[in-house]
DNA sequence: GTGGATGCAAAGAATTTGCAACCAA
DNA sequence: TTGGTTGCAAATTCTTTGCATCCAC
């Protein structure tokens, strides 16, 4: 895993990069990120960056920047709600996410029989997962 | 895979021991389902049964009791929306969701890297996947 | 200085809930 | 008969859009 202060700084350039502007609430917001380590929904960062400082609305444009930028993913979660998180250059990896209280925690290795083993070891339990495609289909091109 | 009718009348045989009653929205919507053999979204459904017939939230509310009947599955996609699938009794498997005008295929075999090739094989580009875990942690319980 | 970014309000989309009328068992 | 089911309306939840103001470059 890359150093947090690294991670903060790729992260600037490719928004410099892509000639958005580098502003506190996106600072703050890919500091958080940075930080926390883990994929958060837009409320989350919302009230850890202290609901009164930065506008909700604000934080959704951004997290949808910075995916547009390459820094972020949105990842689509059963209860149709979106979490987000930083790319990290390392490898491919997953998330079990607990149902009731919607911790994140990630999983290395991507193979779904492994990840499931996986997430029982972590103390999971009733283990499902969500695991579907996307492309544009050769009629839609 | 089953046939058509096999699979409505076991369908309808887990609505009756689980107690729900055989209404007229009920087995429209299980026959719609029994016949697309694929993922509709709640609006698909109710497009498709005649909008003017029965409510949207009628099926809602319908697709949500053949879920917890075991009947169906909700599988939420990349844009928010869910979709919902008949229970099939054969083997495990996912879908390819396109991106534009929001079919959805089968895909058997249940493996990442298999499957990416597989959707490349269908003709789609541009593939990606949503793969997560989801389950009750130590901590919920 | 200027166009992109923000905050506030309001709109939207998908889904859920409340409640009286209705009907399957 | 009666409690589950439906339809209509309204509420909720998450997310996006409009627009005037503001500030990073």
């Amino acid at each position: 895993m890359k150093k947090p202060e690294k991670q903060y700084e790729v992260a600037i350039s490719s928004l410099k990069k892509e000639r958005y502007r580098i502003t506190e609430p996106r600072k703050a917001l890919l500091r958080l990120l940075v930080e926390s380590q883990k994929p958060l929904s837009a409320e989350d960062a919302h009230l850890s960056l202290g609901a009164q400082d930065y506008d909700l609305v604000t934080v959704y444009r951004n997290l949808e920047t910075f995916e547009a930028a390459g820094i972020a993913t949105r990842i689509p979660t059963e209860s149709g709600k979106s979490l987000f998180e930083l790319n990290a250059e390392e490898h491919h990896h997953h998330h079990i996410i607990c149902r009731k209280c919607h911790k994140a925690e990630k999983l290395d290795h991507c193979e779904v029989e492994k990840l499931e083993t996986l997430a029982a070891k972590l103390g999971f339990t009733e283990v499902t997962h969500v695991l579907e495609l996307y492309g544009v289909c050769g009629d839609c091109r």
